[in-house]
DNA sequence: AGATTGATCTTGACGCCGTTCAGATAGGTG
DNA sequence: CACCTATCTGAACGGCGTCAAGATCAATCT
């Protein structure tokens, strides 16, 4: 009986098991948080044996790599998005910056497994890296493009890390809820973000990249 | 036999153990990291049963939460050492954030540690938080006295977390090795750590807290 | 077509984890 | 002294990550 129903369901064996365990594992963590995220849940969620995943993954920790790297694009791509926001090149850099932190904020669980796959190997994440057209490079390029010419490429360079570390971390603290009364005063959760980057040199086109 | 030889060692049913646990706790991050840290590999490494702990703390968050406080006390004096460091008070800002990613650095799991303990909870870590002499108080009042009176409040308030948002990141990202040629390049570690902090505006005297 | 192959998935097991509970132990108090 | 209570142990539970052995099945070869 049904010889090839195939409209979109399970083509082979399972299906393309790979994809279908990123995607249970994404549904596990928007849904129940990083802490609920085990190899067997995700197993369990995509409806096969706890041992299945091994034929796809080296470990449970490859499969948080592939995760986290579903995670960079997004973010690179809501990052990318600001330059449709930012009215002129002064501006694109706070834009970027709330897009990044926005990201964490609309999906904590994601961002948390980003970077936790990053420091357990003392590595860069993929977003971080100079790949072309990486999410490091678009930073990189505008602090370029608004510095001008005559800044040493090596200022460039650590404008942009400390830019990426200002954001970081204001994507790790932002939730923490002892903040909520000062959000409260500055009218809501965005004008804070812009509060907080708006105090970092880096984000104000006004003053970036003074050497 | 031996009636009291209590010089210090076990003064008790096993000594105070609940000392005894933070310590065997961090004596196993410093040596083995945060993913060997196990409450049973703490009882252990204590000489204790896998059910004693719980007779002194809830559950291993609750000892994780006494291991971070042990580092966020080691933190602030940390902290508070930069004020003899610095030549005044401009660089002084500059000298606590130097302080604060030094301290990640030389102790990375337990600094781990203490921020997974708060974002677990969503809530700001202690060192973090508004008691007197805490060390968020330390850089609220540097930034106060820097920018002078006519600064609002609420000004000085972003800065600070500004500030730490950017100490923070730098703390967990620069131990990454993708940075390892551009810290050789500029003659070493803290040289590199300067040259990310003096990116950001409020570690530099000069600009620090423009409104 | 039928046999073979190799990838995919399951079953069952191992050791470790956090946690609980009944019972042993022993200091402090009457 | 006897009792009480805090402390600690031993054994157990379910869940975890991982692995080895066997079942299943698409694809390939003859």
């Amino acid at each position: 009986m049904r010889e090839a129903a195939a409209v979109e369901p399970r083509p082979y064996h399972h299906g393309d098991l790979r994809r279908a365990l990123v995607e249970a594992a994404r549904r596990i963590l928007e849904s129940e948080g990083p802490t609920a995220l085990s190899l067997r849940a995700v197993a369990r969620e995509a409806g096969v044996s706890p041992a299945a995943p091994y034929h796809h993954f080296k470990d449970k920790g490859e499969l948080l790599d592939a995760v986290a790297h579903v995670g960079w694009d997004m973010l690179g791509e809501s990052m990318n998005g600001a330059k449709e926001r930012a009215a002129d090149l002064g501006a694109l850099m706070t834009e970027i910056g709330v897009s990044y932190v926005q990201f964490s904020q609309q999906h904590p669980a994601l961002y948390r497994v980003m970077y936790d796959c990053s420091r357990d190997k003392d590595e860069l994440p993929e977003g971080m890296q100079d790949n072309e057209d990486s999410a490091y490079c678009l930073v990189r390029e505008t602090f370029r493009k608004v510095a001008g010419p005559e800044v040493p490429i090596v200022d460039i360079e650590l404008a942009t890390i400390a830019a990426w570390c200002a954001a970081h971390g204001l994507a790790e603290m932002s939730t923490f809820k002892q903040f909520d009364g000062l959000k409260i005063g500055l009218g809501g959760e965005e004008a804070f973000l812009r509060g907080v980057l708006g105090h970092l040199g880096m984000f104000q086109a006004s003053k970036s990249i003074k050497v």
